[in-house]
DNA sequence: TTTTTGTCGATTGTAGACAATTTCGAAAGA
DNA sequence: TCTTTCGAAATTGTCTACAATCGACAAAAA
């Protein structure tokens, strides 16, 4: 007969873990945290020696970042960690504007009073980060609330998309991390989300996410074209105004 | 001054396609078409001799298949074609529907005469293809006829994950192409989606789309079920009621 | 000066070789 | 007969080497 199975956690990581798999969580670690930036390119031969392996595994690792949508492989140009263009950063906020609602939805309709009791905690979490005036902290917790409220809707292939948008997204909107004069509007959504799914009703829960994503949406572009005005001077005022009203426009 | 770029055919296909490009839609080719079975294994040596060229290439091509969800990597053990199991094609379903449900949604508010005449048309075939209980030709049809709709909702992210969903879907019903029997209702669903989407009403478009895509899923797994119980005659009549109770009342 | 062409260095694409691990069958033992 | 053990063959993981391609700069031509 087999003997039962003791997972002794250094063994088991070696056991499931190759150097593709570690390479890969680094280098996409590396990226989300913009240590490696949008545009910046990945030379092979720095990176497998930096990282003290051959070219092989890192190329392979590579692979399953280009399918994911964090870099862009160009045939014999390289690889480049991938910029966000607005428009699709808009789409993506469309379509979990829309997987969202579902989520409230759903919550509404099954979640446990354990479970509202849990995110009911870190909207109190995220209310004190908001006195605290500590955006970076808010930003992880607002991550975690919605990666939570995604996993309590019961479907992991929502859940793992939903995961995927959100790193893509990361990419456009690392630099929207400085408007902490957002926090409070976001923090009373997230308590109303919170009332509306409790409250059991489903379109009001539903319609709050969708809101809330919404004008997530509204915020982080409309900073990020004020941002890109600064800098880029020579972008064309005609084109951003027709993007931001678009934006505005087309709920999906 | 830059002179015009011209794409000579063979030139743009010797630019844009690696080796690791041509072999990445060869094996999903297989894999879709059937040629490659749920549960087989890969062998690299024997694929790369085959296909006459290197592991290298051919296992970046495995990880490609694998973000997508196509194969499944298993450290020293190799390559298998994913084995979708009932509960995550339900998940995908379901998924499905809500996003079918959007797209309808999209589509009564923005599509063009010019378009309603397209889908109609390929309403139109798919009709003729039940007259003539042509299973195949439905099919196809039927793939070409959601994935234009979703194209036509003009979000590209959208279409993308759809597709991807699509994808991943047909590695679990294949088998149902034969359900020849269903044809007639599934065509008289579409004829009613268009009609919905052409008067405009996005709620009764979106409806349509979202109930279409939930007997779609009652279909596929009521056949897999059955199917399965001929097959297997070991499986627990309590569970697969289980599985199919679920697969009704849970429409995500 | 401006444009074109040629060459070199850097980088990616692919192949092949070796090491590590698993699989499977045969032999030994219960 | 069934289980266990052992080892060879098959297969995967990783590395190194070589070929193909690109980008940049210098030299030549207009």
């Amino acid at each position: 007969m087999s003997a039962e199975v003791v997972a002794h956690p250094t063994i088991a990581l070696l056991q499931t873990s190759s150097l593709v798999n570690v390479v890969h969580a680094e280098l996409e670690k590396m990226i989300l945290s913009g240590r490696l930036a949008p545009g910046e390119k990945l030379t092979e031969l720095t990176i497998a020696t930096k990282l003290g392996i051959s070219r092989g595994p890192l190329r392979e690792a590579f692979r399953l970042l280009e399918e994911a949508g964090l870099v862009r492989i160009t045939k014999n140009r390289g690889v480049f960690v991938r910029d966000i263009p607005v428009e699709e950063a808009i789409e993506i906020f469309d379509l979990r504007a829309a997987m969202d609602e579902l989520v409230g939805r759903k919550l509404a309709e099954n979640i446990t009073p354990l479970q509202i009791k849990e995110i009911r905690g870190m909207v109190d979490s995220m209310e004190k980060a908001v006195k605290e005036k500590d955006a970076y902290h808010y930003h992880l917790l607002n991550l975690k609330f919605h990666d939570r409220l995604v996993e309590l809707a019961g479907n992991s292939k929502l859940a793992e998309i939903y995961r995927k948008l959100i790193k893509e997204l990361s990419l456009f909107r690392r630099l929207n991390l400085e408007d902490g004069w957002l926090m409070p509007i976001s923090a009373s959504e997230h308590r109303q989300i919170v009332k509306a799914i409790a409250s059991g009703d489903a379109d009001a829960a539903g319609k709050a996410m969708f809101e809330h994503v919404m004008d997530s949406k509204q915020r982080t572009i409309a900073h990020n074209l004020r941002r890109q005005l600064h800098t880029d001077s020579g972008a064309d005022p005609q084109a951003v105004k027709k993007i931001a009203r678009n934006s505005k426009t087309n709920p999906l």
